[in-house]
DNA sequence: ATATCTTGGTGAACAGCGTTCATATGACGA
DNA sequence: TCGTCATATGAACGCTGTTCACCAAGATAT
């Protein structure tokens, strides 16, 4: 490797000394970025690296890009995510209000809604940080107070009733993602790091209220059982369920615990 | 003091010669620090920084103090604001179940919930980052299962009632923050920037809703007065209704509508 | 009285973050 | 062929959470 003492042979270009860049693959007749491209590859870095892993640099990089290209499209950060979570809810379509199946047609709602949200991780948690009120998002809103009204519901009640089903769908699968995680940490701590195992998380969960002194935790520990095994979906059904009563007491009179079940 | 050669005076200690730090005020008999302090310090920030602003470097500020220091007696800022969100709830008590008012009781419970998210800037979000089942916080839960359990709901649903209603709390609070902080932020931008008005957003929010067109928006114009305006604790107290309703729906029959408002 | 250990703090550093700005480059119309 | 325009670059700024080698002073032991 001689290259010190005979007169240094090939003075290598100082870093000030810019004639071309080596081009790196400037631009490859790449199709250009867009507000699209950018939401989309945020979509895939959200999905492998979670919400806290999610940063301008990661997306940028998800696309072939610096940073500040990112910035031609999106104005900050936190129009990104807003992007996100009206672009989550695109195509959501809400049906013509019927009366008589208020109930099921909100079920419909629910399901969907969280269907949603599950289908991103963390997903849930920019939920829960933006107001449904934007122009996009207001068809919803509108829709779901129709199918409250056509129902019968008095107006107070509808006007809150919206605010309620939505924050419920929210939280309970922000709550959901969140033993996932922990149960995901834990793994990885331990052995296995690919392998989020839910089951083994709920028994670990309810081997620690099992555990728990009888005379102070009686209740805790009787229906520990039903509090973290069984399976999501009729956990969340349960929740909805109490909710959707609550709204029929509110009815002129239908025969109580008619449409119930 | 001569020591160097007799033409230099007096050598100025040079940056990289460390004899005695000029001790800045190395450790003036301050009490020394702690957990508790340290989360004190925490809830100052907090309060009038927000939780965008709660960074460990300005604890260490308003404590005079480095940040390592807190690394002491804090193990990440995550740890730190587990220690915020349980100590929240310190002397938290719930009532011996009273199976004949545990619908006040609930309404109570949902009250002192409220009150305590609402004494400190941001708590809402961070509490809806934790799962309250840590050590201290179990006693909660477990007393809330009591009043279900002892109301005569059952076991499926007190198991679900408990997330539910904290659930509902947590949502409404922090949807109650986010718009002071909407109020707040483009107030700051317009005027006054300390005057986070609720009347004057509340009033443009309604403007808003009126100015939608007719045909399509024809629910939420008609509710905007409802939605936006009136009191946040009616609103709060409209919602939980609705829970409580669901809730009592399930009891084996105590003439519906009996307690009821 | 001197030496040692412990405690509780310092300050510099690291890697990463969101955001901005002057600059360079490729494609297109004149 | 030249200029223009849009688009992407890369360096920089100030901030973040976290770690680590070091240091001053008090308590303890010799």
């Amino acid at each position: 490797m001689s290259n010190a003492a005979p007169g240094t042979p090939a003075p290598p270009p100082s870093p000030w000394d810019r004639r071309r860049r080596p081009r790196a693959q400037a631009a490859p007749a790449r199709l250009p970025l867009s507000r699209e491209r950018v939401v989309e590859a945020a979509f895939t870095v959200l999905d492998d690296q979670g919400l806290d892993g999610l940063s301008m640099r990661r997306v940028a990089a998800e696309l072939g890009v610096t940073v500040s290209a990112l910035y031609a499209h999106v104005s900050s950060k936190d129009d990104l995510l807003e992007l996100m979570y009206t672009r989550l809810f695109d195509g959501f379509e809400l049906p013509e209000p019927d009366p008589k199946r208020w109930r099921e047609q909100l079920r419909d709602f629910a399901h969907a809604g969280r269907r949603r949200l599950l289908s991103h991780r963390d997903m849930a948690r920019i939920s829960m940080a933006h107001v449904p009120f934007t122009a996009e998002l207001l068809p919803h809103v509108e829709g779901l107070l129709a199918i409250f009204r056509a129902a019968g519901l008095p107006d107070h009640i509808a006007a809150e009733a919206g605010d309620l089903i939505s924050t419920y769908i929210d939280g309970f699968v922000l709550e959901e993602g969140m033993w996932q995680d922990r149960a995901a940490r834990e793994d990885g701590e331990e052995a296995s790091l690919a392998r989020p195992d839910w089951h083994e998380m709920a028994d670990r969960m309810r081997d620690y209220f099992a555990s728990l002194p009888a005379e102070d935790f009686p209740n805790l520990r009787a229906l520990s059982g039903l509090m973290v095994s069984g399976s999501s979906d009729t956990r969340f059904d349960t929740g909805l369920e109490i909710i959707l009563r609550g709204l029929a007491s509110y009815l002129p009179d239908t025969a109580p615990g008619d449409d119930a079940r």
